[in-house]
DNA sequence: AAGCTGAACAACCGCGCGTAG
DNA sequence: GCTACGCGCGGTTGTTCAGCT
């Protein structure tokens, strides 16, 4: 048996809301409040809506203060960084700007923001694989290498194309997602003694787009174990040098050599800078960012257990075919 | 000019949680 | 402790509109 509806559906308008309607709802709740029942206040008003309709009207547009459209800079930066550390919780994203709805970010994070952040990631990608030659075979190459042997390489493009990287490694035996634009950061050991209400926020909404993520224990943990206020998700690698990975860039630019954060390709403004560590660099057109690049084994690990079949890679292997067409 | 496509926004839906009875 | 109910939240769908072909 399914859950009892909250009302008459049959009896009730649905779609866009006319302008007496917010007229009524707006001056009826002025006057005498929500009255602590939405259920029952359509019917107060007179009007054929559902009262979550309502709640959701009021809240979202006929309340007073609030405002649509037009997110600064600073917004934007406060909803990327929350929502690196909390997750999807809009509600309490929305708590931190005034004026500023949840159903509001909500809007803006899946239409404009996330693109802004992660789309431009990946057609920067497309246009380096189509110019460093064909991509498909670069991919299918990768995809070989990956099944054949235990060199890999990860080809990643950054901002303004300025970076490309390329990362060998050996590993043990595993294969290696020929994926391009995951760029894969580790998860901290203590990454799952999180409080439950937590979740695994980064895990859970950033990993949609390739992205994964270590936390700083000393930034978020406390004492009592009860208050993550701070709890924000940093890049940092290992602190062993052994750990250190070289990373070969090609046509990077000054700024990206003297600033690793470049390897981050747009994302590094989420971190904040005392969260960066600096890279070290050589004559020889490397780049070290031990402290950016995480344990590799770990990395591998990881993959193995969010995409461990062959179907998968063969879905993202047509993905990639069908960006190479497109670009080509 | 017409049709198509994608972006932006509004609204709906279903579920989980808290709470009163 | 159990149940029913209302609220709030987050995901999803629907609608509108502008830009492009």
């Amino acid at each position: 048996m399914g859950r009892a509806p909250c009302c008459d559906k049959a009896n009730v308008k649905k779609g866009p809301w006319s302008p007496e309607e917010d007229a009524k709802l707006k001056s009826y709740i002025e006057k005498h409040g929500t009255g602590g029942n939405w259920i029952a206040l359509p019917q107060k008003i007179g009007l054929k809506r559902c009262g979550k309709s309502c709640r959701l009207r009021w809240l979202n547009y006929l309340r007073p203060n609030i405002k649509h459209g037009g997110f600064s800079e600073e917004e934007d930066r406060i909803i990327c960084s929350l929502y690196v550390s909390i997750g999807s919780r809009w509600s309490i994203i929305a708590a931190q700007l005034p004026g500023r709805t949840d159903n509001d970010i909500k809007n803006y994070w899946n239409t404009r923001l996330k693109k802004k952040l992660f789309g431009k990631q990946r057609k920067d990608q497309q246009q380096a694989i189509t110019r460093r030659g064909n991509g498909l075979k670069q991919m299918q190459q990768m995809k070989r290498s990956s099944e054949n042997n235990n060199t890999t390489t990860i080809t990643h493009m950054g901002e303004n194309n300025s970076a490309i990287f390329s990362l060998n490694q050996s590993h043990n035996n595993n294969i290696l997602p020929y994926w391009p634009q995951q760029q894969h950061l580790p998860l901290a050991s203590h990454y799952n003694n999180l409080p439950p209400s937590f979740g695994k926020p980064i895990e859970n909404d950033l990993s949609k787009f390739g992205v994964q993520f270590m936390d700083q224990e000393s930034v978020y943990s406390n004492n009592n174990g009860n208050e993550y206020g701070n709890f924000l998700p940093v890049i940092q690698g290992q602190s062993s040098n052994s750990n250190s990975q070289m990373v070969e860039v090609e046509n990077y630019n000054m700024a990206t050599y003297e600033d690793p954060r470049r390897v981050l390709c747009g994302l590094e403004f989420l971190y904040g800078d005392h969260q960066i560590m600096s890279g070290n660099n050589d004559q020889m057109g490397s780049l070290q960012v031990s402290s950016c690049l995480p344990n590799y084994e770990e990395i591998l690990l990881q993959d193995l257990s969010t995409t461990t079949t062959t179907q998968e890679y063969e879905a993202k292997f047509d993905d990639l075919r069908i960006l190479d067409n497109n670009a080509l």
